[in-house]
DNA sequence: CTTAAAGTATGATATTTGTCATAGTAAGTC
DNA sequence: GACTTACTATGACAAATATCATACTTTAAG
């Protein structure tokens, strides 16, 4: 087997400085590195399950998930996404309630488990672990706000747009200025809370505007402060 | 001024076992008592602003507080309520970014102000206030997901039969089954994300059902049982 | 008590969006 | 290469909801 081998360490991890571990020292990180385990997880493949309680916290070594709950007819929601450096499946690690979405690999990706009491030590011990976590918190429920209003208010062309901007700040632009990550129409609409089909004509009308290119599967941003208006984000 | 004598102590606060400071000795609740200040609010009062850095944490000691944010075209999102024992404003302290909603009392209100500095202060020395406030922040993302999803998802008169069960969850219900809780049938609205005039042909709908009865200002809910099966609440 | 103002109610209409049907297109499999 | 399957696309239609107009009712102010 060489997935012990292939374990990322905490202390090597060049996501690691701009994660929430930032300020834990050499002896803490060798502590973790010693307890968690890795996984490798193929385009399509679920991390974990809403609904299960959570036993330990993960953290993206490189790759892409997208964070889904069930709506009450069975479809998808995605409410956040996480790459490399994120940890995922800490809210229901401190609400000690079932996990409230299901973690999906959006593209290969490797994921290590840190387990809960690693975690609460972290907490208990360093009180800067603690602001950090209290700060992505924070910060989880200020943009869950802004979506709230969104999804109430805005038509849903303008959240589309704004879901364009999202994907752009959270997987940023390949050097064809086009979004670096493959979503269905589907997994799109499940983010906007539409219909495929209304996003299919939607992107459509976008193109008209040339505000964006499709280029195969991929979307290429023409005129981003163009979407940014028509968002309805500021200026 | 009888401000001042009229300022409640957190140490015979009725609403402290119930909140996040629960489990601070008597040392740090004189520490706090002897640091904060306290303010009444009438109805419809702003406590703070969306937009302004926070400069603490506010406790609601008595009363009843809506957390609106303003949409794109100048319309009011509600996103949450505080009562007495919940704290609010934490939020913009954690994440170090302005207020991200405002804070006005429904009803008339006693507000406790708790400096930063307090704050903060428990947090680094009492790591179990420190997961206390994990717990909240968490669960609110939790609370605000099943939000985004709903909203994405859900017909407008379900999404108003859940803001009804909701409200009925914040603020209980009165000696004769009605929410005790009097908001304008525009502030339904703005937490349903709907327009004034659907909410009041909705209510009229429910009514038929018999599932709700509306008596002058005061909802009064008929068949609660209903209502969750209808906002497709499980069940 | 009278008046103004805010909130509630109802109808008519326009728009948006969801749903269903169908077809084209790309991707993977044998 | 033929085939299956999933994904993308487009049209037609139905349904939900926003918007506008107007009237009624309650509350607050003088």
């Amino acid at each position: 087997m060489s997935e012990k081998t292939d374990t990322p360490k905490c202390s090597t991890c060049g996501s690691r400085n701009k994660s929430v571990f930032c300020s834990l020292n050499t002896e803490q990180l060798t502590k973790i590195d010693s307890d968690k385990s890795c996984e490798f997880y193929q385009k399509g493949e679920v991390i974990f399950k809403e609904g299960v309680m959570a036993r330990g916290i993960f953290c993206v070594n490189e790759g892409k998930i997208k964070l889904s709950r069930m709506g009450p007819s069975g479809k998808e929601q995605i409410v956040r996404f996480a790459t490399g450096g994120d940890i995922i499946g800490y809210n229901s690690m401190l609400s000690k309630k079932p996990l409230s979405a299901t973690a999906t690999a959006i593209d290969k990706s490797a994921i290590c488990f840190i387990p809960a009491k690693n975690f609460f030590q972290m907490i208990l011990e360093e009180p800067n672990f603690s602001l950090k976590i209290l700060e992505l918190t924070a910060k989880n429920w200020e943009n869950a706000s802004r979506l709230i209003t969104d999804m109430a208010q805005k038509t849903t062309k303008q959240r589309l747009a704004e879901m364009l901007l999202w994907l752009k700040e959270t997987f940023g632009l390949d050097e064809d200025n086009c979004i670096d990550v493959q979503l269905s129409r589907e997994e799109i609409a499940n983010m906007v809370g539409t219909a495929t089909e209304a996003v299919i004509r939607l992107l459509g009308d976008l193109k008209k505007q040339k505000l964006i290119a499709l280029e195969g599967k991929k979307i290429k941003l023409l005129d981003i402060h163009g979407l940014v208006v028509l968002a309805d984000l500021v200026d």
